[in-house]
DNA sequence: CACGTGTGCTCAATCGATGAAGCAAGAATT
DNA sequence: AATTCTTGCTTCATCGATTGAGCACACGTG
């Protein structure tokens, strides 16, 4: 027993041998509805002793061949690199097992192919269901999976034929770019327009983040600055480039800006340090999205935080409810008070 | 076609029906290896061509059920709530599928029960492999793993009987500790002991990194306060706890510090923050493990950025090797510059 | 005592893919 | 012309769990 890889694993064929009994009152013992099956208790707890015994492990890619549903919930993520997607991924896994659930993850890098990759590969493993959260291309992977039948949920960024979870973001915005502008005023003592930068000009989330910021604008009688909405991507380097060639064409550079993630943030903030522009006064800054140690970095940071445990619980209240109209959630994001 | 919800997904028999062919064709033409069952160009083609049009999907829990090998591959690790976890799950992701392999991956949040659950849990989906990330008892996951016939390799935390790859935490600690000792004499001019704070006493990576911690303190001829090593845990609460626990005891708080993770710093930052007790003169900090965020909270913090990339080769280099004895392998973490 | 009812199980088909074994027809060799 | 070889397929058992159908026996009932 000891030196033996015992290539073989114990099946349910091997317990019924060692019970005495066949495979199929086994199989229903170990399965929980041997009360259905008329097994006795006797029987049914000899069998779960002797699984025990031997270490049984239920093969579940047997068991999910015969079954129809599979139990299994997929979900694509762009990126672990934020605390954002970070719980997300954390609080999915956590309800999904709660539901008994078997939650398959995979990371597509803000990459369209890999995203259809990376779908393709979780039909394969017979999904029940697949969370397509910040898909750059949500409609397609919708349109892959419901060709095998497969229900899709988007979550932080909205498709139009499945059911999204996505944050407020106008509202999210709207309030953060007051607060930004207000710090403004407070310090500086003038109304001027701020700085939009990250994310992509493309996707629902920036643009609804941006209405958001230009309408705080002009509630607060500040005419927006068309050449300061630099919607360049999420990446650090590319906010860095961004805040470069911005500041190579201006010397009066913008007093507090709306960063629309962390992840843009460090770059914005790379660059605010190693160029010194900003070396006599601080930018009042805003931020979409939290960090704690974003939290540290100082009095001028203003954040957003989207409301993680109430985005998941609506998506599993729609996989419950088993809708699939192209209804769109959104959840309030919440405001973090500054220090 | 349009709104009939097509229950059956596509097979090889439909394919081959459609191809007027045997289904055993159909299998060996998708799964690559036509050539040596002696399928004809013209065949393959053909059905190639009828799978594409389909949109046949291969069912993964059929073919792992015949295969010896699932080419399943899991890992557990314990958060998602830090920079070193994220990119170690991303890099894994990245390196198993660029062998073919398909990871899964589940976060046990630092909790053992979790952990053995975890592990069963891919045993039963059949992994060939499994990833021990951090784990608080790798050696039972690993006998759990043994018992069933599937490897494991533990990273970031070693186990007695199975391969690991971890950092080099002496060595870095060595190396953070000797740059704080030199930031506090540098700053205030005195050789005064550090405080340690964060991780558990009992594990192996907390224990290397105290030996660096005191011997730095030996080399540089500084005695170790023995009250100012404290290995609260990894929670930010836990490190918040043990700050204020140790300002209730002492007027004169350490000078520096040794954080032993973000998570835990996130915590000391808080206290520091809320306390004001540091308001005069800030502290010389150290922590093991990056951020970039904590990158730009001063200039009076060093870092340690575990090598991620080169943790993650040593995995797959054994993993391909077929190595299964108790090696470690360690990898020199790089000590970031400052500023 | 014939008949229904309930209990406690077993049998065998099935899910979809895989691959060893084998078969038929044509090509090459003796 | 008889034989081997080669090519291009098909047949069928198999992986392990699930489940509808059915069998044998005991018990109660009119």
């Amino acid at each position: 027993m000891n030196r033996t890889t015992q290539t073989k694993r114990t099946t349910i064929y091997d317990l019924a041998e060692l019970a005495g009994t066949s495979a199929s009152a086994v199989s229903a013992v170990l399965n929980g509805n041997w009360k259905k099956r008329r097994i006795s208790a006797r029987l049914a707890e000899k069998i779960t002793k002797l699984a025990e015994e031997q270490g049984y492990a239920l093969n579940m890619q047997a068991s999910v061949l015969r079954r129809d549903r599979s139990k299994i919930i997929g979900m694509i993520v762009p990126k672990y690199d934020n605390r954002y997607f970070g719980s997300i991924v954390e609080q999915f896994e956590t309800l999904a097992r709660e539901r008994g659930l078997f939650p398959i993850i995979t990371c597509t890098r803000r990459d369209p192919a890999l995203e259809l990759e990376a779908a393709r590969a979780m039909l394969s493993y017979q999904v029940d269901c697949l969370i397509a959260t910040g898909a750059t291309d949500p409609d397609r992977v919708m349109a892959l999976c419901a060709a095998a039948g497969v229900r899709t949920i988007n979550l932080d960024l909205p498709g139009a034929r499945a059911p999204s979870v996505i944050s407020d973001n106008y509202g999210g915005a709207l309030e953060l770019t007051r607060r930004v502008l207000a710090n403004c005023e407070k310090e500086y003592g003038q109304k001027t327009p701020l700085l939009f930068v990250g994310g992509r000009g493309t996707d629902h989330n920036t643009l609804e983040r941006v209405r958001g910021f230009r309408d705080a604008h002009a509630e607060a009688g500040v005419a927006i600055d068309e050449t300061l909405v630099l919607t360049c991507g999420y990446a650090p380097e590319k906010a860095e480039n961004a805040m470069k060639q911005l500041a190579e064409q201006t010397s009066d550079l913008p007093r507090g800006m709306f960063v629309n993630s962390t992840i843009s943030l460090e770059g914005v903030m790379r660059w605010i340090r190693r160029s010194g522009r900003y070396a006599d006064r601080v930018p009042q800054l805003g931020c979409f999205d939290w960090d704690p140690f974003v939290a540290m970095l100082g009095d001028h940071i203003e954040m957003v935080r989207q409301d993680v445990p109430k985005m998941l619980e609506a998506v599993f209240d729609i996989i419950e409810s088993g809708a699939t109209g192209p209804t769109v959630v959104q959840i309030p994001p919440i405001v973090e008070n500054t220090g």
